[in-house]
DNA sequence: TTAGCTTTCTATGTATACACAGGGCTTCAA
DNA sequence: TTGAAGCCCTGTGTATACATAGAAAGCTAA
């Protein structure tokens, strides 16, 4: 048995608010949603409430809980918050990394920083890559409240990646920007991966929104690409 | 009408949690806070699931929801955070102010950093004066996410208000510190305005360690001075 | 006396019933 | 036909009853 019904509620409400299935402006009605998903409403409104803590709903006192938009603004403003945190993360990281754990992963992107993302499963390994990365930055910091912050802040990137479309170019550029992060990680040198993040998370956010200009003719009020 | 019991609930809990009511580590079960608070169980759950959200409470599993501590480690740890998030502030709104609403501000602090606080009048002036230019700044910077972040950590620092204990001297020092960063503002000089951001919390964290130092024979498990 | 099993108790998790408020729709009258 | 007033309906907020799991204590047997 799934231990709890408000953790499944969760879950589902989450995964379908980040995977767009439940667009931005969708109303979620409590009874509605207890339906359907197949819970009662007290764990439901557990999961509910979670999720305005997350700032994945909002209450739009007089309509009833709302899924946020993502609209250029706030992606912009995402990466504002991003900047901030990732940089912090950055410094921390390479002051009290395991040398050894950071000296692997360099490896592994040198591997990737070549023309290998040009079929599905090179691209596949390379997110796994950089998930892995991240994760060693995670348990390098070893700061519980920069960490919660970047879970949270992780949670609305992930609605980004609708927009990704996996350009091989882009991948490529990428993981050589990583590539300069994590040697600095790696040599301890808390500045020059602090700067080496500031540059990649400004080149993404140039592609991120280049994207999306590409894609103001099929906007409806928000980023989403399709409909 | 206080409209929600769930945000009377909260509100008290976390008021008294803040204020050292709850200490650290005191286990807080439902059906015992729902008689004490006067409220059924179904608001309370609310509440207590928003102060777990905040990091104000913590799932031990096996003891259920227990006061999060604050050690000397987390405090470091939340100005880590701190720094983060005060300087990426401070930057915006040194680029996005509305310079006359700073320019007012950065007399009030010209006035201040006399030595004016030796009483409680002038520290309680002191304190409004800081709580405003939070304000200004929180206003300036129009960034949802950096603000909900800012939100946050703030809640967890309002904790350590039990250690201040209002020396006049660091007072007087930080309004001289504050008086920089709001000039910087003003001016729209973001960068200036991020490294008086860095160097006032650099400041403010010495200081609070030394009192955490000084207390520590008074220690039971945090930094609690009294019991 | 101690170890292991069972029982019970207390806690959380869930379902559901009731309360109440706000909005929309209908109806009646001018 | 239109405006206003009242009623109903839908939704959220709250209380409470029931389910269940984990821990602690007691009982029995060796």
């Amino acid at each position: 048995m799934a231990k709890k019904a408000s953790e499944k509620a969760y879950e589902i409400l989450r995964d379908e608010i980040l995977d767009w299935t439940l667009a931005p402006g969708t109303v979620l009605g409590e009874v509605e949603q207890a339906l359907r998903l197949g819970v009662s409403r007290t764990p439901l409104r557990e999961a509910l409430g979670r999720l305005t803590a997350d700032g994945l709903l909002t209450n739009d006192l007089g309509r009833g809980l709302v899924v946020t938009a993502l609209s250029t603004k706030n992606v912009e403003e995402l990466f504002e918050l991003r900047q901030a945190l990732e940089q912090q993360a950055a410094r921390l990281a390479a002051k009290r990394r395991d040398p050894e754990l950071f000296l692997a992963l360099r490896d592994e992107f040198v591997e990737m920083a070549s023309a290998r993302m040009l079929d599905e499963s090179g691209r596949q390994a390379y997110y796994d890559l950089v998930r892995r990365f991240d994760e060693a930055v995670d348990q390098s910091i070893r700061n519980q409240y920069l960490l919660g912050a970047l879970r949270n802040l992780r949670i609305h990137l992930s609605r980004l990646r609708r927009l990704a479309q996996d350009n091989p170019f882009r991948l490529v550029e990428s993981a050589s920007e990583h590539l300069v992060i994590v040697s600095a990680i790696a040599d301890g040198d808390a500045e020059l991966a602090a700067h080496a993040t500031h540059i990649h998370l400004y080149k993404s956010l140039r592609y991120a929104l280049s994207l999306a200009q590409g894609d103001e003719g099929s906007q409806r009020d928000s980023m989403q690409i399709v409909g």
